[in-house]
DNA sequence: ATAATATTGAAAATCATTTTCATATTCACA
DNA sequence: TGTGAATATGAAAATGATTTTCAATATTAT
């Protein structure tokens, strides 16, 4: 039992937040993050509070904002300042969760090529996974 | 000068913002082409018409969407049926187009490895460009 | 032509996210 | 330990891109 020190500078709010995203491996939204703390306990963070520790969580990399085109973002908790990728199954929106980023030591190639510094990447891969493919077959 | 087969399917408007798209090479909105169409001349789509058109030219791979992460997309024209990622400079909001897709040639081994079937995928590189960087530098 | 079908666009609706702003909490330190 | 400054909170309102509605037009088929 050591002592967590990334709890110095976190919110009574933002604490909340990522307990709720301890329980879960799904990409949730601020809204799904918000619900589940209103289902849980009293005492819950308001929507306004799940937005801002989320901002907040997301900048001292303990989660990491997903993008995937629709209009909503999600949130899930990462090892401390590393990131990852996924494949997103278009029919059951279930997705796995990539052990590594795919497009890692490009950064130094790009800089080469185009004198472009890279600081920060968006992929998200989109498809039928196993599960639902074998469905469809069936 | 021979006919192009690709205007078949095409709406009057979708034919007006085709040919706005034809005359820019940046990254542009919705709104960036509805405005250069209220400039151009008369006889303007409205904004309406402007999102359907893309929305159809989208879908005959004349035009792609590009996510950036704000909540705003970008369309370009495309060659027909291919598709790009971008380099894009935080500073300046300018950017690279690149040549080839960068993960390629990947979902052979997507399919082997975790047996999902890719379809597309989301993919932009954010940074500092090199004008950018010699700015700061300087 | 005439009726059926597709296109258009202004206005209203949607909806995630942000902003406001007043209240409550925490902190620094005298 | 009190007291004022700095920070956190949240309800309500604002924002802004996109979508939906729906009535008017234009296009197409018969
Ligand atoms: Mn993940
Ligand atoms: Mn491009
Ligand atoms: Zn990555
Ligand atoms: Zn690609």
């Amino acid at each position: 039992m050591q002592a967590n020190k990334l709890d110095l500078r976190l919110t009574k709010g933002a604490k909340k937040v990522l307990e709720a995203m301890g329980g879960i491996r799904t990409l949730a939204t601020a809204q799904d993050i918000h619900s589940l703390l209103r289902t849980d306990g009293d005492e819950a963070p308001g929507l306004t509070t799940v937005y801002r520790a989320l901002d907040a969580l997301v900048s001292q990399g303990l989660v990491q904002a997903v993008e995937l085109g629709d209009g909503e973002k999600r949130y899930e908790l990462i090892k401390p300042g590393e990131h990852h990728h996924h494949l997103i199954c278009s029919s059951c929106k279930d997705s796995v969760h990539l052990d590594q980023c795919l497009i890692k030591d490009l950064d130094t190639l790009i800089k080469s090529k185009y004198g472009f510094q890279v600081s920060s990447h968006l992929l998200e891969i989109f498809g039928t996974c196993k599960k639902c493919s074998e469905k469809k077959t069936r």
